[in-house]
DNA sequence: TGACAAAGTTAGGCAAGCCTAACTATAATA
DNA sequence: TATTATAGTTAGGCTTGCCTAACTTTGTCA
């Protein structure tokens, strides 16, 4: 099973960028993988041969892409990770779509594994809360419109 | 004033590195700035050009380094928010010294300005809240242990 | 003071990722 | 089917950040 921390943060961008356009269109054209990561198409390809290399994508040059087996599980277990990511940074942050996507597909590596599992552990510890009716998320929310008006050091 | 954001993740670990070099000994000497990033004392010498070159750290060849009033400052607010996101992963995610210390070092490059101010002052009412009686980091821990014993996807 | 060790620097290389420009393959249509 | 546009590839180059090996400077001590 090929495990995501053989990939580095730029080719798990990549992939996902492959499982979600496949997932949409279920065709993964070098074109988009491009403008959805705001790349050139050259980079692509060279980030297709690596994937190949990897076993991660059936990649043959002038044909469209999918994804092996352990292609898609490992872009679907880094879909899934980034999906709780972005909604904690939105939802409970209240940080913006784009800006939580972009921060949730670079979290991973930077935080390492043993940090982003404890984290989305705890993401699901505080929506669970939610749910019981202590509501963190508006709690918090209130306590940062608070700061913002004392005008709070860490705010910018 | 020097902003953090136009320093890379490499320089901001040369510069925090230096920051804290200096704090304990009053001397920023290569050789311990090497031995604490793990890396060689040829990129020391490297990262410290760029330093003086962006006007953080005075440097002369074959002399011990310090930083500018805005290295000064700059190595500050980096090792604020590295200290605040380290007692996070640690005190409330449980997770171990090293490993936080590691993490918090590539954060806030990875997440961005915008997601770590956020989470800074998420951080910080978490803190509050646990003050007040209400121990989430607490709370959170039973969870996890339930979590672990019941065996969760997420936990490794 | 002269020789040696330690610290620091320079030179040269390597890998990852990105780019542009030029080329090739495919597809679409007159 | 010949032409042309579009998609994809290749070639060559740049930057960042790291490395090792060899050299220079500095400091120590007999």
């Amino acid at each position: 099973m090929a495990k995501s921390e053989n990939l580095s943060a730029s080719l798990e961008d990549y992939l996902e960028a492959i499982f979600n356009l496949a997932g949409e269109s279920n065709v993964a054209r070098s074109k988009d993988i491009a403008k959805l990561l705001g790349v050139s198409r050259a980079s692509v390809t060279g980030a297709l041969r690596a994937l190949k290399q990897k076993g991660l994508a059936n990649y043959k040059p002038y044909d469209f892409v999918t994804l092996t087996e352990s292609g898609q599980a490992a872009a679907a277990e880094i879909a899934r990770k980034h999906d709780i990511l972005k909604s904690f940074f939105t939802n409970v942050l209240g940080i913006e779509k784009e800006v939580a996507q972009q921060a949730a597909c670079k979290a991973e590596h930077a935080l390492g594994p043993e940090v982003i599992a404890r984290l989305l552990l705890f993401i699901e510890f505080v929506t669970k809360n939610t749910e019981k009716g202590y509501d963190l998320a508006d709690k918090f929310k209130s306590f940062y419109k608070k700061h913002q008006k004392t005008g709070g050091k860490t705010g910018r």
